[in-house]
DNA sequence: CGGAATCCTAGTGGATACTG
DNA sequence: CAGTATCCACTAGGATTCCG
């Protein structure tokens, strides 16, 4: 311990560090939260939830629910018939996980007037200066 | 209204599709809830940010640290001496979004365990489709 | 000390075409 | 319908250098 104590705080931020990495590349990306914001309303199909986001490519959707598949948030059902039908639909703990993105959301719902305001006031203090 | 009622579901969900994104582009980054956690014990000057964070880079601290003031979350105290001090800490309302980020934390740690167990289990059985 | 500016690479994700 | 495969663009972010 090379003199330490002040620069370096409470160690549990480290120990902390590395699970909230952990969610946030879970969470982080373009279209999971999307894709599970969507399930909690219920079994959805492929094409529906493809429709639903609009934007998303057949690529991310395939890959977004794979890894959340693999994760165990969401569970996925063939039905094989022809053409096949596959639903996908939150797992209990992915319905956990959406509820703490809505609290998220629930945030940003309550402070995006601040934030914005915030930023305006920011960026035109920065035009002023330049 | 062609048709819907079957496919789109609930409405409400692109409405808050908007605000989640935007909660999402501002923590989703690779640094910004770390400073903030770090922040969360106290104010602190750039370079312990520096030192304590480590693997980041002079640059994107600086960024991280900007497009946080940016947004009112944090603060960014100069001491005009020489050499030059800089301190920064959250504001009242970045401290609010550490706590919604602390119960992330918090489902993280509740099931980091079965996220794991989930995703072994599907790569195993992947590798004895492969 | 606390940055800004420039350069460059790696990974994320979009567009398109094809398949069972 | 529900994917897979390939190619490509963009940008987040790292390394380095310079500045007040």
């Amino acid at each position: 311990m090379t003199e330490e104590g002040t620069l370096t705080s409470a160690p549990h931020t480290d120990v902390r560090r590395c699970e909230l990495r952990e969610v946030l590349d879970r969470i982080g990306d373009k279209w999971s939260v999307l894709v599970m914001a969507l399930l909690s309303d219920g079994t959805k199909r492929y094409s529906e939830l493809q429709r639903a986001i609009e934007g998303i490519s057949q690529r991310m959707l395939t890959l977004t629910l794979r890894s959340l598949e693999r994760d165990g948030l969401v569970e996925r059902l063939v039905t094989p018939t022809s053409p096949p039908r596959v639903d996908y639909r939150l797992t209990p703990v992915g319905e956990t996980l959406s509820g703490q993105v809505n609290a998220l959301i629930g945030w940003a719902d309550e402070h995006r007037g601040y934030v914005h305001a915030a930023r305006d006031a920011f960026d035109s203090r920065q035009q002023a200066t330049a």
